[in-house]
This record gives structure tokens, sequence and C-alpha cells, in this order.
RNA sequence: GCAGGGGUGCCCGAGCUGGCCAAAGGGGGUGGACUUAAGAUCCUCUGGCGUAGGCCUACGUGGGUUCGAAUCCCAUCUCCUGCACCA
């Protein structure tokens, strides 16, 4: 029943063509939202990302925008290339994922061989989850980053670039699987994810004709080196590089090759020849023993390994585990050597030794070579002695510097020297690729680069920055650091879906630079079926967009004159972007890049207006991760609870940069919430006994009675709260006040009146009309039903304007009173406790105008001070009874800024007022004073402002 | 390590330009009304104490500023997120 009311107005809306958007003479709202990587089906965390865009582009339309709202796929990139492979050699995990989580039928999972009918499928299903979400979206617009007129969009933007000289050669490292002979990215891996590529420096030490070539993070302690390691039980090799011989493991080398692809064997040598003899210390030409050791790890870096055992735990245990060995030391006749060995201090680090190494065995209780604590030890002393450790005497012209001021000069220095490379390495392993296979570092070799970190680019993008507005502002800071920290960024692909580069089509562009200025294409994609994808030269582009004459590659647009014009000016009518939404996680580069490019391009009055981050979703306080399984398909979502509850929640439960958490006893609580809004107007047909009359006017009704003024007052101040929280992307707020605190507020006015009068079914019905008004971004169904319902025009409740504050009709005073009312009650009620009996006439006094004048005084005043109080309340004489008036006057500077003071009010006549709901709260008579005509106990002295006294009898 | 953001009552979370704050709202729980019953709905309570509307203890911890601090300052503990070549 539900799915038959949503599938009516997806209808209506559709006829209505209310949501396609051109050209007019209203002001424009262009928001977009990052499209999605259709490569598997659209969850709840999913549903919040569009949501959002799509509760602003309604409150927008309300307030008599002309807002776009436009959605694409972006299907470049080669995850679901990845995929496709999976599914053919039928690894069951990936069946396992598409089947159980995604819910992909059987027929339709065997298709899923080709990368793009997956992108085609799940897009068609984003496409029909996003209808039923109630998305208001203009979709003529929608387009795949594959399509043919696109891609031609993406050669003019890559082109723009590379004439401005942003575009170069250069090489860089990446997770490489050697089975597949491809990049592969995170997920596409079995174990390892999220591990780092990290930087070694490798260094040449001179043996024979030959070099062992040792890798290490600390270069620097090249100084300290004493000797040096192989392992006896691994495999080494002889190979060529460059001309040079080096040694290194044999596993190492089938590493190695990836990024030395120069490098052959030569032979396989022994590790045991070695053992005893010497190596040259290629800085200063220091003879380094060679010693056995069992950590030397044949797999990692190149196997071999010099040793700085005074700065080291590894290499200080493993020389005292050999000192402690006879047989070994036996077996290659190493005594002397090792009786040679004398430990060399580099670096100096407060609160520790000449020999941090030692202190640090010591503190970790590290026993010997094969100690599991070792690890965690030589972490330790690493990143204690980069922050804090300064290099000492033994260093030479490094003497006095920090370590982590040296490291890179050091490593300059040796390169020079060419007596050091470098060597990408894995920072943990194994990283172990989903077809089996280990992966290795491979460096890419003639890639092409943006270069971000060109200054005046930077400069430019960070005025980009500063014309915008960030929400939430905290991330604003984010950027600027971003914007800072981005080296040139690959921009080729070998594998994957998409754009060729235009001038070097053995690569493809990335499909995170594919999709930098997009949302200028939404405003030209409608036209883009009346045109040949040839005919979309450098020369339209620049015609359209920048307004330019021909272009550089000579061409000339082959367009119709008036259509390009059409174009051009639907282009400039949307231009800037007035909002970009997309996940936090994207801050530091994709979002970055928007405004590079932008800033790069396009001239100042068409860079992007602002930006609006969305934070996580979870799932009963659990990450949500379709490849974990753990999420909800908003599908099913909406099967169960209905698109506006759906829609609901994911509003209220948290704002859109925060993370929410799907609940479901929260759900279902919003679910009772909605079905009430949906019943409201029959109850309140109910409630007065005639029919509810919505009306596209929706004036404000004229009332005498407190009461009604109060709600009214209240209704107005909802619709400010809510308006500007909307303003700022806050939906967690704008529903707080338009729906929960809205709500209670008309609970009790519902309490709170013991007649209806016309003007109680006046008021009813316009907190019927404002109510969903204020509710249609959030819930457009179920408030087009309730519009539909209740009134006789011939126009949609989306298409009905938001409503205005009247601040004239929001009083303080009027509040007051109110509070008064309750807080009366309340303690009535607390003193009945508290007393334990029960009265049958509850006596009232309300204070005498002069304790107003004395609060008046305090006002003046300000500060809590009670001499001044006084000496001011005496001089005006405000009161005969001068005990009275100091006692008072004393009290109301103690208690004055606990009490939100708004003037005189008219207390006897609002109780008088209230009298019937106050007698029904308390259950006894109520008289009010004005004077304190009988007051047997004196009571009435106790009266202060807003406060009246009690005297139960 | 670098950068950014947090720690509030049973849970989630607002407040944080100092005083209307014992601290919104939701969820959960409690008692009551309605109902044959269940569910839904509505009302009450949900830090402690209290025979007159009050008092005490509280917003990670320890100090400080102030007539007054969840809110400002300092220190400290602790948690989360990002650090890329990938969507």
């Amino acid at each position: 029943m539900v799915t038959e009311i949503e599938k009516k107005w997806q209808k209506k809306w559709q006829d209505s063509k209310i949501f396609e958007s051109n050209p007019d003479n209203r002001e424009k709202m262009y928001i977009t939202v990052a499209f999605p990587y259709p490569s598997g089906a659209m969850h709840i965390g999913h549903g919040r990302t569009y949501t959002v865009p799509d509760v602003y582009a309604r409150f927008k339309r309300m307030q008599g925008f002309n807002v776009l709202f436009p959605m694409a796929w972006h299907v470049t990139g080669a995850p679901v290339v990845g995929i496709a492979k999976r599914i053919e050699r039928q690894d069951p995990w990936t069946l396992d994922i598409y089947k159980n989580v995604h819910r992909v039928p059987d027929d339709e999972l065997q298709k899923f061989t080709d990368p793009e009918y997956i992108v085609k499928y799940f897009s068609s299903e984003y496409h029909d989850d996003m209808t039923n979400m109630g998305y208001s979206i203009d979709w003529r617009r929608e387009f795949r980053t594959i399509d043919p007129h696109y891609k031609q969009f993406i050669r003019w933007q890559i082109r723009q670039l590379k004439d401005k000289d942003l575009i170069h050669k250069g090489s860089h490292p990446v997770k490489y699987c050697p089975d597949d002979d491809n990049p592969v990215g995170d997920h596409d891996l079995l174990e390892g994810e999220g591990v780092g590529i990290n930087e070694l420096t490798l260094i040449k030490f001179p043996i024979a004709d030959s070099f062992l070539v040792a890798a290490t993070f600390r270069p620097e302690t090249l100084y300290g080196a004493t000797n040096f390691w192989l392992n006896p039980e691994a495999e080494y090799v002889k190979v060529d590089y460059e001309g040079e011989k080096w040694i290194i493991s044999k596993k190492s080398f089938s590493n190695i090759i990836h990024q030395k692809e120069s490098m052959k064997i030569i032979e396989d040598v022994n590790p045991n020849d070695f053992i005893g003899d010497y190596v040259l210390n290629p800085m200063n030409g220091t003879k380094l023993p060679i010693f056995p050791a069992s950590f030397v790890d044949p797999d990692y870096a190149t196997g071999v390994v010099f040793s700085v055992p005074a700065h080291a735990p590894a290499d200080y245990i493993a020389l005292e585990d050999l000192k402690n060995n006879a047989e070994l030391i036996a077996k290659y006749d190493l005594q002397e050597q090792i009786d040679n060995i004398q430990l060399i201090s580099l670096v100096n680090l407060k609160g520790y030794s000449e020999y941090p190494a030692i202190d640090f065995i010591k503190q970790y209780n590290v026993t010997s070579q094969e100690d599991k604590n070792l690890k965690e030890a030589t972490n330790e002393i690493y990143k204690l002695e980069h922050a804090k450790g300064i290099m000492n005497e033994n260093t030479g012209d490094f003497e006095g510097k920090r370590v982590a001021d040296v490291r890179g000069e050091v490593i300059e220095k040796f390169i020079n020297e060419n007596i050091a490379d470098k060597l990408y390495e894995f920072a943990e392993k194994p990283v172990k690729c989903r077809c089996g296979a280990m992966c290795v570092v491979k460096e890419l070799h003639d890639q092409w680069f943006v270069k971000y970190s060109d200054k005046d680019w930077t400069n430019r993008t960070y005025e980009c920055l500063e014309q915008l507005e960030v929400v939430p502002k905290e991330i604003r800071s984010n950027f600027e650091y971003y914007l800072d920290w981005l080296e040139d960024w690959a921009c080729s692909r070998r594998l994957g879906l998409g754009t060729h580069m235009p001038w070097d089509e053995k690569w493809l562009i990335e499909p995170l630079t594919d999709s930098t200025i997009y949302m200028s294409y939404y405003t030209i994609a409608k036209y883009m079926n009346q045109i040949n994808p040839e005919d979309l030269n450098d020369a339209f582009f620049n015609k359209v967009f920048l307004n330019q004459e021909g272009a550089n590659d000579g061409s000339v647009n082959q367009i119709d004159e008036g259509l390009t014009k059409q174009i051009q000016e639907e282009f400039q009518y949307w231009y800037p972007l007035n909002w970009r939404l997309s996940a936090k996680d994207l801050v530091g580069n994709h979002l970055s890049f928007h405004m590079f490019h932008h800033a790069a391009i396009f001239p100042q009055k068409y860079w992007p207006k602002g930006i609006t981050v969305f934070g996580m979703g979870l799932l009963e306080g659990q990450k949500m991760s379709s490849s974990k399984g753990n999420v909800i398909l908003l599908s099913e979502a909406i099967d169960k609870y209905g698109a506006d509850t759906v829609r609901l929640f994911l509003m209220s439960s948290a704002e859109p940069w925060q993370d929410f958490d799907w609940r479901e006893t929260e759900v279902n609580g919003i679910q009772r919430r909605l079905e009430a809004i949906g019943q409201f107007a029959q109850k309140v047909e109910d409630i007065t006994g005639q029919k509810v009359e919505l009306t596209v006017e929706n004036e404000v009704p004229n009332v005498e009675k407190s009461i009604n003024k109060w709600i009214i007052s209240q209704v107005n101040k909802n619709i400010g709260v809510a308006t500007e929280a909307l303003e700022g992307f806050q939906t967690r707020k704008a529903l707080q006040s338009s729906l929960f605190l809205f709500r209670k507020d008309v609970d009790h006015y519902l309490n709170r009146i013991t007649q209806v009068s016309d003007e109680e079914k006046d008021t009813l019905n316009y907190i019927v009309n404002v109510w969903i008004r204020l509710l249609a971004p959030f819930i457009p169904y179920t408030t087009e039903e309730i519009w539909d319902q209740y009134n006789n025009d011939e126009i949609l409740m989306s298409e009905l304007s938001w409503p205005q504050m009247d601040e004239s009709v929001v009083d303080e005073k009027i509040e007051k009173a109110e509070e008064m009312i309750q807080d009366l009650a309340k303690d009535i009620k607390e003193v009945i406790k508290i007393t334990k009996t029960t009265p049958e006439t509850i006596h009232i006094y309300t204070a005498p105008k002069w304790k107003y004048d004395v609060y008046e005084i305090a006002q003046e005043v300000g500060k809590p001070n009670v001499g001044e109080i006084i000496k001011k309340s005496m001089q005006a004489n405000l009161c005969d009874n001068k005990k009275e008036l100091s006692k008072f006057a004393t009290k109301a500077g103690k208690t004055f800024n606990k009490i939100n003071y708004v003037g005189q009010i008219d207390e006897v006549a609002i109780i008088t007022d209230a009298l019937g709901y106050l007698e029904s709260e308390v259950g006894a008579k109520i008289v009010v004073y004005d004077e304190p005509t009988y007051d047997p106990q004196n009571k009435s002295s106790n009266a202060s402002p807003y406060k009246p006294a009690i005297y139960l009898e």
C-alpha cells in the first residue's frame, strides 16, 4: 500500500516535469553530489549521501529558487575490471558477496564477466532506488563517464591542463600483482589492506669486485656501522645492475626486478663464503666484518643488513647472541673479529645512554634475536631517535643537527656520491592479491602526472578555497593543509574503463582526474542527444565554457551556431556551482582536485561557491561495509519501512557530516512518528469537528487567547530555526525544531486547551498548514498525500512555498506567560508531593508591581551587585515597607541572573485564563489574588515576578 | 610521527559567543490512562536527598580565571579520522 502511494507521486512528479530544470528568470540554485561508482548495490549509507542534497533541493525549490539537481554514473576505473575477472574465474568470495550482499540474481550474475555490464546493471538499479527514494533529480542530464560525448569533454579538460603546462611525465611506485601483471588497489587484496609503501635507502658496500647492497630506513646510521649481517640459511645471488655487480638475496631479486628492470642474475653465491670476510664502509673505507644472523629476512628489502649495534636493538642482540654461541664462532673462526667490535654512538638521545639500543633491550626485556618484543623495541627507538635525536660528534658536518632534519640530506649526499640508491618496499608483509599471488612494489615509468605541486596553481586554488563556503566550517583547515600537501598526482592508468590520454593513447586517464569539473558538463548534458560526439571538439568546448573562439589544436566548431549559443547560455545560467557535496574522505583528493581544476580552467566567476562533506554510516554501532556484508540495502529498507521513514531517519539521526548509526529500534520510533504525522490532520478534524482546509496561501490567524498566541509564537520560532538550519545543511537540527520540538509544542497545546472555539479551530488549521510545509523536503510522499486530501488546488505539495517566519507573532512575554503557568503547576504538584497533603483550595498570590520595579533596577545594574540594587531600590522608594524592600532586593540581586526577565506581564489575567487547566492538573480549586485579601500564613510575601506565591489549604 | 576533531546523565546526542543548565531531543526503562488482551496512542517519572516550591553531587582528570564555568585558560589522560595515486 505504501508502495502504491509512492508510485503514484513518482508518476505525478514525472508527468508534471517539476524537477526538470531549465534556465528562466528566477534565481538559480545549482547543487551536485559526488556521482556513485556503481560497482555494487546502493545501501543506506549511500541513501544518506543522496538524500541530503535532495532535501536541500526541495527546500530551495519551495523558497522559490530554480534548482538544478542532476545525477550521473562514474563508471571509469579499475575495480569493476577486477570484479569481472574474479567472477569469470568463479572466485568464491566475490560470488558470495554479489549474491548475498548485493543480491544479484544468478542469471544476472553470469553476465558479470563483462565489466561494462556490471556498471550498467548497478547504475540502473541505483536509478530505480533513487527514484523510489523520491529524489527530485533532473534525469534528462543523466550520463555515464564512458559515454562518447563525455569522453570528448574529458579530452578537452586534460588538454586544457596540458596546454597550461600542468601535466608532466614521471615515475612512481604501486602495489602490483606479478601474476595478473597489473597494479592492484586495496579492494583487490586478500591480505595487506591499507599497507603503505616505504622508501628505503640502498647502500652499496664494496667487497672485491662487487657490492653487498644493504637496505635501511636510517641511512644516517651508516656512521655507526660496525659489522655486516647475512643469513647463512638464505640463498643469495650476484646480479648485474647497470654495469655493477650487486649481491642480494635470491628472494629479494624477484621483488626488486619490478623496480630495477635491467637487473640480471649472474650466478648463485653462497653466504657462508662471505662470513668472516670484510666489506668496506663506502663512506669512510672502514673494514666491517661479515657475521651470520638469523633475524635477517631474505624476503625483506635486499636480505642484506649492515649493523649499528649502538642504535639498533636487533643488531645489538644479534651480536650478543653470536658472542654466546661458541659453536658458530668456531665454525666461522670469528673470535678475533668479534673481540674487535667497538660500538659507535652517533645520536644523542636525551634520557638515554650513549648506546640507546642497550637501554631499549632492557626496557622491552628482549632476550634474543628471536624475541617477539624485539620488533616493538626497534619501532620505538626508530621513532624516538627520529623525533628527538641529535647527531653527535661522530657524524662530521652533521653534528648538532636533528636526525629528522638530517636524513634527507644524508640520502641526497650518498646518492650524489654514488654509494646509495633507493628501493620501495611494503611497510608490512604479506600483501597478497585476490588471485593468491604475493604482490610486489612496482615502479611505473613514463607515467603522466598532474602538477598539484605547482606553486602558482596552488596559490590560485587557495583563492578558490577562500571565496567558497565550507560546511562544516571545521573542515576548512583540512583543505588548507591538503592544498599545500598535495604532490604531483599520477593521472594515467594502464587498466580499467575510461578515456585515453589524447596525446599518449596507451594510457587511460585516471578516474579521479576525469571527475573534477564534470559539474559543468551536467549543464549541457541534456543537449548531447542532438549532437554527434565527433563534433565535440576543443573549439566547441572553448566557446561554451570559456567563451573563446577557436582552439589550440586548430579545430573549428562544427555545431550549429544557434544551438551552440543556447548551450552556452545554459552553462552560463547554472554556473558557478552553488554546492558540491561529497564524502569526508574525499577532502584530500577529489574535493581538492575539484578546486584545483576549476581554478586552472575556469575564470574566477565560475569557481565553486560551496562544499559540504559527509560522515560515515554505522549499522547498530558497527562500521558499514559491503565487503564485510555489514550493510542494509536501500531497496530493502524502503520495502520494509517506506521511503519517507528511511529519509526521515537518515536526516534526523545525525547532521550530514557526522557519522549516523542505523539502529532498528530508533528507525521503528521514527516510523511511528511518521504515522502520527500522517494522521494528524484527521486528529485535528476529530477535535474541531470540522474539515481541515489547506490552502496555498497560509495566513497567520488572529487570536486573542494567551495559549493560542503561545502556540503560534512557538510555531513561528520553529519555522525560523528550521529555515536557518536547512540553509546550513543541518538536517538534524532542522528536524529537531520542525518535527520533534514542534510536535512537543503541539502535544502540549492540545493538552492545554480546555475548549475548542473558532480561535482554536483556526489555530489548528494553521498548524497543519505550516507543519506539512516544514516537513515536505524530508517526507515528500506523506506530505503530498496530506496536501492532496485536504485541499482543492491544482498544485503539487512540492510546488508550494516554504513558510515564512512572522516575527511579529513571536513574543517573549507570551512564552514567559506559558512558562509561568507550567512552573506554577509543577511547583504546586511538588509542594503537594513533599507535604503529602491533599489540599481543597489553593490560593495564589501574584507579585506586586514594586517587585517588578526592583527587577527593572536589577536589569539596569546588570551585574549581581546586591548593594547597588538595594541602594537604587531604596532611593526610588518603591515600597513603604523598607524591610520587605531590602529583603526582596537582596533576593533579586542573588537570583536575577537565573531569570530571563522580559518585563512585566499581567499575571492575574494569565492565571485566570488558565484556571481550568491548572485546576485539572493539580486536582483542587484555585483562587488567584491580586491583593492578598485572604492570607493566613502570610505566604504572599514569597511572590516574585513570574513566580506567584502558593498557599495550600 | 604529522594534520584535524572529540570525551556530557543507561545508550545516542544537543549545548560549549560564561549566568534562563540538573543540562534539549530521541532511544531504552518505570508507573498510570485506554483496551477482554496484545500492540499502538496519551500522561508521569527516569542523579541523590527533602513534610513549602529547596539543598547536595555532577558534563574525562587536575589546576586556574570569575560574583558565577559543561561552556574561557593551562596541564594531563584518552578516543576517533586522514596521511594518497584508490573509488
